[in-house]
DNA sequence: AGTCGACTCGCCCTCTGCTGGTTAAAG
DNA sequence: ACTTTAACCAGCAGAGGGCGAGTCGACT
């Protein structure tokens, strides 16, 4: 570390040392500054004394409220990528996006080949090897690995007029929006290479309009005798 | 020494969407 | 009875938002 003020590097020396002659009077915590015990008491005090105008949060540090006010007020985002559209109010997240760009993986699991864009990642795939499942519905203690599976499954399973997605080529309802994805692609996609349909010379570049179309030779008597007019289904 | 703002690291959260196993209905 | 198929479902990863807290430069 390099300074060009001794005050600066004095200061620098104290977060090597052991001296930490602040001490918190309520948890004996110790700090370096009088300012960092100060700001940790107004923790156990709830003391915030820095409070947002538009809201009803407070901060500890001016800092902190200057932030809050540009994530959720001013949405002011000084941090602008290079490549696409995003920007971002706190640089660490423009590196942490960067790496969608780039297909950086700093992160890696020492027990598979698996390697996250950032810590959280790492430690969220981590649960995948301990088989801890940490989320459990209240109604019926089903568990779950992650929040988000467990709050779609108390939505679908336990929740009331749960509104269903309906297909805009089709009259299908399906339960999830992911699930109408699956659908769109299996059903709906145009396939290159048509389809024939196996009881007569149709064929289809659609698979939903291959099996509309099936449906009409549902009633057909498709065996004729060719000796006179009698038919029959099968 | 105290204060302030900028910077940084870290943690946790939600939203999103793909994947593959299961199930039930239709062929 | 058997096979096929499409919706259902949980697992899991990608991406981004929000905040706590420590450090440092500049200033008072």
């Amino acid at each position: 570390f390099t300074s060009l003020r001794i005050s600066s590097l004095n200061r620098h020396v104290k977060t090597h040392s052991d001296d930490k002659r602040h001490v918190c009077h309520l948890c004996l915590k110790a700090f370096h500054t009088a300012t960092l015990l100060h700001n940790h008491v107004n923790v156990h005090t709830g003391t915030r004394p820095y409070k947002c105008s538009d809201c009803d949060m407070a901060f500890v540090t001016s800092g902190e409220l200057l932030r809050h006010r540009r994530y959720k007020h001013t949405l002011e985002k000084l941090f602008r990528c290079s490549v696409c559209k995003y920007s971002s109010v706190e640089a660490s997240k423009m590196k942490r996006h960067i790496r969608s760009h780039t297909g950086e993986r700093p992160y890696a699991c020492y027990l598979c080949s698996y390697a996250g864009k950032d810590a959280y990642k790492l430690k969220r795939h981590m649960v995948t090897h301990s088989g801890e499942k940490p989320y459990e519905c209240c109604v019926c203690q089903a568990k779950f690995t992650q929040s988000g599976t467990m709050k779609i499954h108390m939505l679908q399973k336990h929740g009331e007029n749960v509104p269903k997605y309906q297909c805009a080529h089709c009259s299908t309802f399906i339960t999830r929006k992911t699930d109408l994805g699956v659908h769109l692609r299996n059903l709906h996609s145009y396939m290159a290479e048509a389809i024939k349909c196996s009881y007569c010379e149709a064929a289809f570049h659609e698979r939903y309009a291959l099996i509309q179309h099936k449906t009409t030779h549902r009633n057909e008597k498709r065996f004729k005798c060719d000796q006179c007019s009698y038919a029959c289904k099968q």
